[in-house]
RNA sequence: UGGGGGCUCGUCUAAUGGUAGGACAGCAGACUCUGGAUCUGUAUGUGGAGGUUCGACUCCUCCGCCCCCAGCCA
């Protein structure tokens, strides 16, 4: 069992199991709701795969179904927003459907309940609706005042005769009354201790024009009176849904069992949480809308679209989800974990390059002055079939400026004077000297000498250097743009924080333009990965063009350099 | 003083009456032409109190803490 790496399992493929085994249904079929008003994020794949991934188990399959009720919020370009990026990641349906595509006939199922006398048109305004729903006791947030739950007041309109109903009813659907002057309400329990099941509203009137169905309708459903009817009539077996539905289900459960209609099974799971990651959808668009970032695809964001941008792969998300489980406690998944998958997935499948970020001029002053010689590297040690290319060496190079210090502090091993480093995959070299600028102080080159019996980087004399340094070749570098990312927020629960601008961390764009890359790299196309060795992850931006190279750093190598220099509490500028 | 749900290492998650395990994060070390990767070792947990039992994370009782619910949002 530990040793055999068996799927992961979980509570809703256990009771999906379960009543497969007992009879209670023989096929599988979930269904995917996003309501179309706004992008895909992090938050959602784990409702996704669940779907996904329940369906796939047991060989059933997967309806894609907008749930499209409310025709002020949603629009048709979220739909195809939605399908591209589900497509991406790699989640199939069997169809595409939409909410809306069952109006009529749930019309017929409202009109079945009125006609049962279970459902009545009801005349009060939303405020009176709400006065008289009753109250949670003290001790809740919702009731600072009340000491005890109160009852609900029955809606003077309760009683109205069935063909009254019909009527009224007819008519709200025909446009003749004005928005919010009546409702269709379920006639249940004023005194329920679910608030739910206080005559819940199944049909409000909304004048408004529907992405699909336009001016058809003037009623619309509530989610209530909608969403487990189609999962009814679409024969769907497991309604899989966030736990904050929960309380939901009995009313689920009623109306489809006052309609003697096929029951939908819903289950409830945690939803994710990630720290630094904001997932309320109104605060993503403040982001959006006030600048903070620079699109639904802003690198920093955990949109689908951003983390595609920043470079992740679907697999590491999906080894991410995987990895994070499905239950029922409310919990706080570490970013680190999808940072640790996210590199995990880009180590065994990126090819290595070199880059330098921060130059600094290294001048090799015994080697010959016009020569070039074209080095030979590997391009993935971790993937041999990825092969090998050759990268071109010469007197000027750039190197990061963090591999050099004038004095070293302990442990530092990369180049000093005096001190020997290889050039990776070229020549050991020795820092003789280096030079600042008279004006500013500024370093602007070191000096150092090779050895040339060391070509390739192998010592013939066995002796070892502590350090093997990345480099370009000056005469040969590509130049680019290479943006930085860090944490967009300073806390780790920003959608606990109502003002964003407290929480914005200000540093976390840095744009480096004075890069050099080696010249491979110059040929990028977006999207492709690479890992800049010793540095990081990055692949290339939309914004980059064969003129203007643009890299996005998807995720730092672990840093073991940096651990010890915070604990020495010597960081160099 | 309502209803519903939940509490296992720092974090996420297994163990379904029989050795509390894994992953991420941490720490220590080995190895290394990436201070990467890899490998090894290591610390930390069953919310509390009772009870049932040969044996309790698991079953029972009480207590505590956390989350959700008064949209004509989904």
């Amino acid at each position: 069992m530990d040793t055999n790496e068996s799927k992961p399992t979980n509570f809703i493929l256990e009771a999906v199991a379960e009543d497969l085994k007992t009879g209670r249904f023989d096929y599988v079929r979930t269904r995917l709701p996003p309501e179309p008003n706004g992008y895909l994020h992090i938050g959602h794949v784990k409702a996704f795969l669940i779907d996904y991934n329940t369906a796939k188990e047991f060989g059933g399959e997967l309806i894609l179904r907008f749930d499209d009720t409310n025709p002020t919020k949603e629009e048709t370009e979220f739909v195809e927003a939605i399908e591209e990026d589900a497509q991406w990641l790699g989640i199939h349906w069997a169809k595409v459907t939409f909410a809306s595509d069952y109006f009529d006939r749930l019309y017929e199922w409202a009109v079945r309940l009125v006609k049962k006398g279970l459902a009545y048109v009801d005349d009060q305004s939303a405020k009176e609706m709400s006065v008289s729903r009753g109250t949670l006791p003290r001790g809740t947030k919702w009731s600072q005042t009340e000491s005890a739950l109160k009852p609900g007041i029955e809606s003077p309109y309760r009683n109205r005769p069935v063909e009254e109903n019909l009527d009224l009813l007819e008519r709200m659907k025909n446009g003749e009354f004005p928005e919010g002057s009546r409702v269709l309400r379920a006639k249940i329990d004023m005194a329920h201790p679910n608030i739910l099941m206080r005559d819940p509203v199944m049909y409000r009137i909304m004048h408004a024009t529907h992405h699909r169905t336009g001016d058809k309708w003037s009623i619309y459903p509530m989610y209530d009176w909608s969403h487990g009817q189609n999962d009814s009539m679409e024969g769907i077996t497991h309604s899989l849904c966030s736990f904050e539905y929960e309380i939901h289900r009995p009313l689920y459960e009623w109306f489809l069992e006052q309609l003697g209609e096929f029951k939908t099974r819903q289950i409830e799971f945690s939803r994710l949480n990630l720290t630094y990651a904001m997932m309320s959808k109104r605060k993503l668009r403040k982001l959006v809308e006030r600048g903070v970032v620079r699109g639904w695809d802003d690198p920093r964001l955990t949109t689908l679209r951003g983390l595609r941008r920043r470079g992740v792969n679907p697999e590491a998300i999906l080894d991410f989800n995987d990895r994070i489980g499905v239950a029922k406690t409310n919990s706080w998944v570490e970013m680190a974990l999808l940072e640790a998958c996210i590199r995990t997935d880009l180590n065994k499948r990126s090819p290595r390059r070199m880059a330098v970020l921060r130059p600094l001029k290294l001048v090799i002053d015994n080697y010959p002055e016009a020569q070039v010689e074209w080095m030979e590297a590997v391009n993935n040690p971790e993937d041999e079939s990825a092969g090998t290319r050759k990268v071109p060496f010469s007197k000027v190079l750039y190197i990061d400026r963090d591999d050099f210090r004038e004095t070293p502090p302990p442990k530092y091993f990369r180049l000093y004077p005096g001190n020997e480093v290889r050039l990776r995959y070229a020549y050991l070299v020795t820092c003789t000297s280096f030079v600042r600028d008279p004006g500013t102080g500024a370093l602007t080159e070191v000096h150092c000498t090779y050895d040339p019996a060391t070509h390739g980087g192998d010592a013939p004399d066995g002796r070892k250097v502590k350090s093997t340094i990345h480099w370009v070749s000056a005469q040969h570098a590509a130049k680019a743009e290479v943006r930085l990312y860090d944490r967009l927020f300073t806390v780790e629960r920003p959608d606990e924080v109502e003002d964003i601008n407290e929480i914005i961390n200000p540093n976390s764009l840095e744009v480096l333009n004075d890069c050099y890359l080696e010249p491979s790299l110059a040929e990028a196309k977006t999207g492709d990965k690479f890992q800049f060795e010793r540095t990081g992850y990055f692949c290339a931006d939309p914004d980059s063009t064969p003129e203007k190279l643009v890299f996005n750093r998807t995720v730092s190598l672990r840093d073991t350099w940096s651990k010890i220099e915070q604990k020495q509490g010597n960081r160099s500028p």
